[in-house]
DNA sequence: GTCTATACATAGATAGAC
DNA sequence: GTCTATCTATGTATAGAC
C-alpha cells in the first residue's frame, strides 16, 4: 500500500470531524446552525494546533488565537467556555479517529509478519496525515490536567499493545524468535513517533513516508528473525 | 561498563558545574561573593528544571520559581535578568558537560563495534545523570527564540554524526554490512531519547538503565550485522 | 545580599450593544 | 452570531529600605 493510496481512503476531511465533534459538544457549544459552527470549529481547531506548535500551548493566548482564527474574543468564547476546554476538544477531535482507523486496516490479517508491516505503516501514514495534532499530543499533554495526561499515557500504552500482541503471536507460531516483545514494541513506538517528532530531519534529508516505513521495518524483523 | 562505576567516575557535583556557569556569567550575576553566589545558583537551577518538567517552562512563574528555591522575588533577579536569560544558563549548564563527556569516554577506541557499544552506553548513562537536564532541553527548546532553538539542533546532529562515523567505519573495514549510517544513527537516537523521555515508563516496568543499554545494543546490531 | 512593596503589561474571561 | 469594551488576576520586572 503506497501512502497516496491511504491518503484517499481514509478521506477524513476536517468538517466530518469538526461534525462529530459538535455533537458530541453540543451542550457546550452555543452556537445553533450547525453549518456555520462546523466551519469556525474548522477555524479554531486548525489555528490552535498551529499557534500551539510554534510557540507551545501554554504561550497561545486567546487573542492570538481568535486573530489568527479570524474571530472576536467575544464570537471564540461561544465555541469554548475555558482554554481548558479548547485542549480537551483538540485531543477529542484525534483520538477517536485512530482507533477507528487502526481497527479497520490491522482487523483482518492473521500472519505475524504482515499484520506487523501493515501495523507499522498505517501507523506513519497516520502521523503523518494528521502530523500537527500528533506532534501537538506528545509535547502539550505531559503538562496540563493530570486527566489529560492520563488519557495520553493510556493511547501510548493502547498502541504499543496492539505491537506486543502481534510479536507475541509470531513467536508462539515460531515465526519470530524468543525476545521480550513488550521491549520491541516499546522501541517500535520510540521509532514511529520519531517521525513526527523530528520532521524537519527527516524532510531536509528528502526520506519519504515509504522509505521510513520500509526501514524500521527492516531494522525490527532483523531483530526478530535472527538466529538465537 | 556499569552504571554506578561510570556515575562515580563522572562525579558531577552541581557545585563545580555552577562555578563554571558563574565563571562565564561573571558580568550578568550581580553577587560577587563566589560561595553565596554558587549555593544559590545551584538552588535556582534545580528548582527551574523541577517546576519546568512538571508544568512546562512557559507556565512556571518567577514567584513560584523563587518560592521554591527559597528566594525573594528581588534576590532572584539579582542572578538572572530576565526569564529568557535564566533559560539561556540552564542550556549551557549542560552542553558542555555532554561534549566533554562524551570526548573522554570514547577517544581511545577503535573497534567499531565496540565503539558503538560504548557509545550507547555512555549516552544512557549521561542521560540517566542528568534526566531533568535532558528531558526539559528536549521538550522546552523547540518553542522559545530561535537562537535556542538552532543550538539544541545543533546538538541533536552533533551526537546524531558520532554514531554516523563509527557506523561508516565499521561498514568500511566490512564489519558491518552496507547501509545507511544516517538512517541507523537516526533511529537509534530516537531509541536513546526514549530512555528519558519515557521514565514513567521503564521505571514501571523495572528495567534498568543497564538492560535497555543491551537491548538497544542488540537491536542495532542485528541490524548491522545481518547476512545481505 | 536580601527583603517588601509596587509599577506596568498582558493574560483569561464576561457584559451588553449591534 | 459577532462585535467592542471592560473586569480581574497574574505575570515580569524594578526601586529602595534594611
Amino acid at each position: 500500500m503506497k501512502f497516496e493510496t491511504f491518503k484517499k481512503s481514509v478521506q477524513l476531511s476536517k468538517e466530518d470531524i469538526c461534525r462529530d465533534l459538535l455533537a458530541q459538544n453540543r451542550d457546550r457549544i452555543k452556537i445553533k446552525k450547525e453549518k456555520v459552527a462546523v466551519k469556525n470549529l474548522v477555524r479554531i481547531l486548525d489555528a490552535a494546533l498551529s499557534i500551539s506548535n510554534q510557540k507551545g500551548f501554554a504561550s497561545m493566548s486567546l487573542r492570538d488565537l481568535s486573530s489568527e482564527a479570524g474571530l472576536s474574543m467575544g464570537a471564540l468564547y461561544s465555541y469554548i467556555s475555558s482554554k481548558e476546554e479548547l485542549l480537551d476538544m483538540m485531543q477529542q477531535q484525534g483520538r477517536s479517529l485512530i482507533v477507528k482507523i487502526l481497527g479497520e486496516y490491522l482487523g483482518d490479517i492473521n500472519d505475524p509478519l504482515e499484520k506487523l508491516k501493515r501495523g507499522i505503516q498505517v501507523h506513519l501514514y497516520l502521523s503523518e496525515v494528521m502530523q500537527p495534532w500528533f506532534y501537538f499530543s506528545y509535547m502539550e499533554t505531559k503538562n496540563l490536567p493530570k486527566e489529560v495526561h492520563k488519557k495520553s499515557i493510556e493511547a501510548e500504552l493502547y498502541t504499543e499493545q496492539i505491537f506486543t500482541e502481534i510479536i507475541e503471536a509470531g513467536i508462539k507460531e515460531g515465526r519470530f524468535r524468543k525476545s521480550n516483545p513488550q521491549m520491541v514494541s516499546a522501541a517500535l513506538k520510540a521509532l514511529l513517533q520519531d517521525w513526527y517528532l523530528k520532521r524537519w530531519k527527516y524532510e531536509r534529508r528528502k526520506v519519504s513516508v515509504e522509505a521510513y516505513a520500509e526501514f524500521i521495518m527492516d531494522l525490527v524483523s532483523s531483530y526478530l528473525m535472527a538466529k538465537e
